[in-house]
DNA sequence: AGGCTCATGACTC
DNA sequence: GAGTCATGAGCCT
């Protein structure tokens, strides 16, 4: 079989994996874009993970999520999630974010360079695996290089979907391919077909 | 400490 | 194309 995750939109198998430390989730408030509603979860230091929108109605009311307009919210939250909101808006329509919440990632110091690379690459561009790899210093760790997009918290804003295997295959995505796709097509990136 | 799984890539048919 | 293998990191036992 081929390694195909068009298939299940939610990945609810893997859990998060944040390196050792376990980081609390303050809040999960829902981010409505025109592609659907996100879920985004903040911790103190700012947005610590977002999801795609669930498929199926019970999938997203089986989340424990806030509804931002029923809580009183402390101010820095509602501030970082209007950015993450117009984030989101931007890069779903492949423009530019302008102004990004801060971002609290928990992961390995592997997985952390691997997501600060991600961050590097502007809109419209992409790399490969073996590139991606080599940005940060372990040329040689591209199987590994793959494994932490795989773990990026903040899929879309961290730009995992730039990430391309050799040859502009689409490679993988977290969040299921179409989604890989749509990001893709948003920034104007031609890919070829098939995997 | 050992084994297994990968969002790979390069190489062989 | 399909099969195969080397390979680093992470996550289980």
């Amino acid at each position: 079989m081929k390694r195909n995750h068009a298939m299940h939109p939610r990945a609810l198998k893997k859990p998060i994996s944040t390196g050792k430390q376990t980081q609390r989730i303050l809040i999960s408030l829902p981010a409505s874009t025109t592609a659907g509603e996100f879920l985004a979860f903040y911790s103190e230091h700012g947005l610590a993970r977002l999801e795609f929108p669930p498929h199926s109605a019970e999938a997203f009311n089986s989340k424990t999520k806030t509804d931002p307009s029923n809580v009183p919210l402390p101010s820095a939250i509602r501030l970082w999630h209007e950015q993450t909101s117009r984030a989101l808006e931007a890069a779903l329509s492949g423009q530019p974010v302008e102004t990004f919440p801060p971002l609290d990632l928990h992961g390995t110091e592997f997985q952390r360079r691997v997501w600060s690379a991600l961050r590097q690459i502007p809109p419209g561009a992409t790399i490969g695996y073996a590139e991606l790899a080599a940005r940060i210093g372990s040329p040689k760790a591209v199987r590994a290089a793959g494994g932490a997009c795989g773990a990026n918290p903040v899929p879309v804003l961290v730009p995992c979907h730039r990430v391309l295997a050799a040859s502009r295959k689409l490679g993988g995505f977290s969040g299921g391919l179409d989604w890989k796709r749509k990001l893709l097509s948003a920034e104007g990136i031609a890919l070829k077909l098939r995997l």
